[in-house]
DNA sequence: ACAAAAGTGTTATCGCTACACCCATGT
DNA sequence: ACATGGGTGTAGCGATAACACTTTTGT
């Protein structure tokens, strides 16, 4: 399908107060849309945003959230995928929706309504050569931003609200972890995106409790101190929990 | 500002990847953009959404969310607000926003992404004759609403799904009811909201404790029992308290 | 007198916080 | 031996769920 729309002005188009303006239909589609995107990873015990630093007007040179223009015929959660996949090489990570944002002046342009989605990923598997953009990229930490181009800095802060959130009432804080994970990797993780401190004793025995997380009865190795054991976590067991009315909380 | 967009086709436009497929750019300024607004109300106990037949093709004759395309020229947050306002003559009342519908095939007129908002209206203050479409307005019982245009039926029901959430963090829930109210509205609507019962004793223990309801001093007449006392929504104390780390729960 | 909803007090339990302590490994 | 982080047990506090009870109005 591609704007099969009409041409007739005073046709009512599926809306019900724009037909009583009689504006020509056409002058109502001459937006873009664009999908910015705001990918989170965890490295050193440190929450880290992907930045991409602007290779043209407006804002050349400053660092900005990977995004781009979706197509007239593309799903825009789609294009939120492409971009996620031409810069990281990544696939099946799901993207997900924060706000959208349509101030009239926000892109010079012209009338650029972006729609912001983050995501998270797990740094071991990030391909950063997947692209043509591997110079210019820099994963920054979430603490210390650079300043960034557009309404950029605005998106991440509603982002980074948002996640803090979901996080608390999702077990979404897995998937920035590897495959298999200490407890203590864990706590570390949570303690870096809620910037907070938890008691060690009790942290773990709430997540034990839980019982979304698969001992692999594994353990460390090369680690000086005590080696931990490894935990997967346990979609299958997430799933009929939910089921059963379960809610994952903190 | 309006769409003074540049012609040349090469040109990187503020995105990053788009500029290698050598599209004119011109063809991404191809959307439109609406708005459809979930505006929920409370009335009898029961929770009710605002629904317009609609007048035209397609769907003409199906209900369907009030909604509207935004102007080239006209923050999207704004058109929203337009349009409760035509419909419901109501003035500084929040649209939140939920989420935005990119599917390509969605509205048969065009490639139309629509944003979701929805808004709690206080029943009282609704004057339904307010535009030219007062003769073909609902309020639905949320629990049993009729079939809808488009894709509105998952649109509300991600709306509802979101509200719940947001409810439950943020004492939201005072935007439905009036101006004055007992305790025990408010226990009628907050079990409306979630679906659920609350023990009378304990759901009064903890609205009070917060600290965020002003007693008016007065009391219900003409009520066929023992009247009950009437309270406001103390906004300066919530402010107040949310500078002080306060959070509300349920 | 009775129905109906407002409004209050008490108890018993559960969950969690805080903290102390032991364990296994590398240097 | 010691530093480091893994891992565990428990006492006490606080919140709250459950329930019984009293109060005030209209009919």
């Amino acid at each position: 399908m591609n704007n099969k729309r009409s041409s007739k002005t005073e046709k009512v188009i599926g809306h019900q107060f724009t037909a009583f303006y009689k504006i020509p239909i056409e002058k109502f589609f001459q937006f873009a849309l664009s999908v910015d995107c705001i990918i989170l990873g965890y490295h050193e015990n440190r929450l880290k945003l992907l930045l991409i630093e602007r290779g043209a007007e407006p804002h050349l040179g400053k660092m900005a959230l990977p995004g781009d223009l979706a197509y007239p015929n593309e799903d825009i959660n789609l294009a939120a995928s492409r971009v996620l996949l031409d810069l990281t090489g990544l696939t099946d990570v799901a993207m997900i929706q924060t706000n959208t944002y349509g101030q009239v002046d926000r892109h010079p342009i012209g009338r650029v309504v972006t729609v912001g989605y983050y995501s998270l990923i797990n740094v071991d598997q990030y391909s950063p050569l997947a692209s043509s953009w591997a110079g210019n990229v820099l994963w920054a930490d979430i603490d210390d931003l650079p300043d960034l181009a557009f309404d950029h800095k605005s998106i991440v802060g509603d982002a980074l609200r948002i996640l803090r959130e979901r996080v608390r009432s999702q077990p979404i804080g897995f998937e920035l972890l590897p495959k298999k994970f200490t407890l203590g990797d864990m706590q570390s993780l949570y303690e870096a995106l809620l910037n907070t401190k938890f008691d060690k004793a009790n942290f773990r025995k709430r997540m034990l409790s839980m019982g979304l997380l698969k001992d692999t009865k594994e353990i460390q190795t090369e680690v000086a101190h005590r080696p931990a054991r490894l935990f997967t976590f346990d979609k299958v067991a997430y799933e009929n929990l939910i089921q059963k009315g379960f809610t994952f909380e903190l």
